[in-house]
RNA sequence: GGAGAGUUGGCAGAGUGGUAAUGCACCGGACUCGAAAUCCGGCGAACCGGCUUAUACCGGCGCGCAAGUUCGAAUCUUGUACUCUCCUCCA
């Protein structure tokens, strides 16, 4: 029976995690429910082992009687008949309790750091860090769509036509464009930051969703093919995360980190009328994703240390953006502390979310059951830990963006030159 | 899609109705200056509950999973998942 937020912990200190999780939206009564939900199970388990404790000493008796016609033998067969039926109740009930139990259990977030801004939502996240300078240009800049259509190197009008809105073609440059970042992404992180590079399944199972607590909550979000049940990944966190699902790893093996290209598909529900022109809210996008494995006492050090290397990949490309932590309210469901890479968008002239690095603990780790074995021999549950490196559409929409000139062309950044065999400039 | 086989503790591998052999590994001890070998003993995943400082102790569960038959199931029945092999098909 797995769970989310460490039993004990609630147990513990009710009032503390009423508290925080009320910071995140979750009514207080929720977790009273949990919490008397908790007991009475625990209560009927008693019920139910006690029952089969002196079940399997009546037949431990019975099995080593020669004669099983002697009355006595066949008493005690009566009273286990008997058992069985209590059994056969208690059990019922106590299943019955444990379901209730789970319900709210799988669906009480993750418990927020104390280091995070309390707040309802992205108004109460907190800049921790600045880089960079925005361009300044001596003419009005477009916004990446235009640019790209004037350029000929995105075509969201053909998409339409093919699947609909939120879909594009890239094209010559444009895809060379974004081939080019993700190959530089891939070996920034694989070459010098230590990640394994792993391309994953892009279709998973339920199960799978669960285990990075996608599912249950949050099943309108995403694709699910209806003649299997399997779900086209949101993000490969899910694929990344899940590879050691079910898994017990050796200590020496951790940390460990890998990051992957895919393509993400996201439904967009509930975002209809935002974002609704250009790059940045695609029902399919690309993205480098870095997924690590740490031992609990190493996973905030981590956190920084992932952040540090989404920020590498916009600095070498020469992209203002800051980081800023995100409230309560604002932090994902199975994350303990997120920190937002947003990149300076001039034509919106905003900062805009480009990468997410969250430390989830063991939350998502006991989903999905991933452990690892200590020196001493015990067992205890990883800490994961999930970042963008960084989504490849809202780069190429940034640099299309930041690196425009007067005449409608595009610098290449010269990270990129080389990935762009050599041109640096897009006209 | 069709047919068949398999799924037991870290690994190997027994066990066709009576409550999980054995080997290797591992832990403790003996022997030794120490180690190896040997000997003795122990331990057989993970999980849950009780009691708790506890990886100690007691109990439950536990032979892929689920349901059924039975006083009792790793063993019988049914369903299901996954893996492998062959056939078919296909990028």
């Amino acid at each position: 029976m797995l769970a989310l937020i460490n039993p004990k912990t609630i147990r513990k200190d009710p009032e503390g995690v009423k508290a925080k999780l009320k910071t995140r939206g979750v009514d207080p009564a929720e977790v009273e429910e949990y919490l008397k939900l908790d007991e009475a199970n625990r209560n009927a388990i008693g019920q139910v082992e006690g029952y089969r404790k002196q079940k399997n000493e009546l037949t431990e008796v019975i099995s080593k009687s020669k004669d099983k016609r002697d009355p006595e033998i066949q008493a005690k067969i009566k009273q286990v008949k008997q058992l069985n039926a209590d059994i056969k109740t208690a059990d019922e009930a106590q299943k019955e309790l444990a379901a209730k139990w789970r319900y709210i259990a799988i669906r009480l977030p993750n418990l927020p750091d104390d280091s995070l801004p309390v707040g309802p939502d992205e108004d109460a996240d907190v800049e921790e860090r600045l880089w960079g300078d925005k361009p300044e240009f001596d003419f009005k800049p477009k916004a990446h769509w235009e640019i790209g259509e004037a350029l000929g190197i995105l075509d969201f009008d053909r998409a339409a036509k093919v699947s609909g809105a939120r879909f594009v073609y890239y094209k010559d440059a444009g895809a060379r464009l974004e081939r080019a970042l993700y190959n530089f992404m891939l070996d920034l992180h694989t070459q010098e930051q230590g990640y394994h590079e792993i391309i994953p399944p892009y279709l998973v199972t339920a199960k799978t969703m669960f285990g990075t607590g996608q599912f249950p909550k949050f099943t309108e979000d995403v694709y699910t093919v209806e003649a299997t049940g399997m779900t086209l990944i949101p993000t490969a966190e899910v694929p990344l995360t899940n590879y050691y699902s079910g898994e017990i790893l050796d200590e020496k093996d951790l940390p460990t980190y890998f990051t992957a290209l895919t393509p993400s598909f996201r439904s967009e529900a509930g975002s209809a009328g935002r974002d609704t022109r250009g790059l940045i809210r695609m029902h399919q996008f690309n993205k480098v994703e870095m997924v690590k494995f740490s031992k609990p006492e190493d996973s905030y050090k981590e956190l920084e240390k992932m952040t540090l290397d989404a920020q590498e990949v916009l600095k070498r490309l020469g992209l203002a953006h800051h980081v800023i932590v995100l409230s309560t309210g604002d932090t994902g469901f199975s994350s303990a502390k997120t920190y937002d890479l947003e990149v300076w968008m001039p034509e919106q002239n905003r900062y805009r979310e480009i990468s997410s690095c969250s430390n989830c603990l063991d939350f998502q780790a006991r989903r999905a059951m991933i452990r690892y074995r200590k020196a001493d021999g015990s067992v205890d549950y990883v800490h994961t830990l999930n970042g963008s490196g960084v989504a490849v559409g809202r780069t190429v929409a940034a640099i299309l963006e930041n690196y425009q000139q007067a005449d409608g062309t595009i610098k290449v950044p010269d990270a990129l030159i080389p990935y762009m065999g050599g041109q640096t400039v897009i006209k």
